[in-house]
DNA sequence: GCTATAATTCAACTATGGTTGAACTATCGC
DNA sequence: GCGATAGTTCAACCATAGTTGAATTATAGC
């Protein structure tokens, strides 16, 4: 049996790397306060009740991902403060819409089931098995 | 120090949800797959070189997360020709786009860091770095 | 120098979940 | 009935990755 490849967005890959970074509630989490304007890692434990160390890791993970972007107090350096990285978030975007668009959805190819089965000659799309 | 809850998409738990089922590259393929018309078990094992109970078990995942659906040739009732759920993917769409949309990023709120540092009303910007 | 603070790094533990191969169910053709 | 086919379910294995607590780094204040 042989197939010719099926096209695939080319930021496939990468979508599929964010998802697995987007796919932790506590990520998710931390994002949705970073949206909010909050930006260290004191305040971040303090709305979501967990220790430093967890929110450093996450944050660790969301900014290896690119989606997050990291600057020191210029008075206090010992302060953190994350903040969203703005072309990270639409290119995500971009990537999820483009993947997920209904607009992709084609109809089905009938290269399987019986012969004669429920789809139509007309509504059939190339390929042979 | 006390903080008010800030504002969360009502969604957000079903987010985390959908994501943590997207969030595997095979599953990934298989909507890919999906979208594309392909939507028995054997071809899709015939594309992606997995398993029949692999497929299946992904299927599964994907089908209890409301984005798949399953129907059964009316002339074969072994063949089996999986779908995309349109309703599932809108929603899908319109959840995560209302979660990451770049219009929710908000300035710095400065509750953390030392006395008069970089953050006056002022100087307020979305840090880059 | 010393101590306190903000955050990170490290190693160990643990748990969720993908993978595997075999057994099983259901249907079709004979 | 029988055997073949499409797909599912099951139990076991295993790897990835989140969690935990302690140690470590770096900076600020004295």
């Amino acid at each position: 049996m042989r197939h010719e490849p099926l096209a695939a967005p080319t930021n496939m890959q990468q979508l599929a790397d964010w998802l697995k970074v987007l796919a932790e509630p506590r990520r998710l989490q931390i994002l949705n306060l970073l949206m909010a304007g909050v930006q260290c890692n004191c305040e971040l434990g303090d709305h979501l009740d967990m220790a430093p160390n967890l929110i450093s890791h996450h944050l660790s993970v969301l900014r290896k991902a690119g989606l997050v972007d990291i600057e020191r107090d210029a008075v206090d350096a010992r302060w953190v403060y994350y903040s969203l990285n703005p072309a990270a978030l639409d290119a995500l975007n971009a990537a999820f819409g483009a993947f997920f668009a209904p607009a992709r959805i084609q109809p089905r190819r009938a290269v399987c089931g019986p012969q004669g089965s429920v789809i139509h000659a007309a509504t059939i799309r190339v390929t042979r098995h």
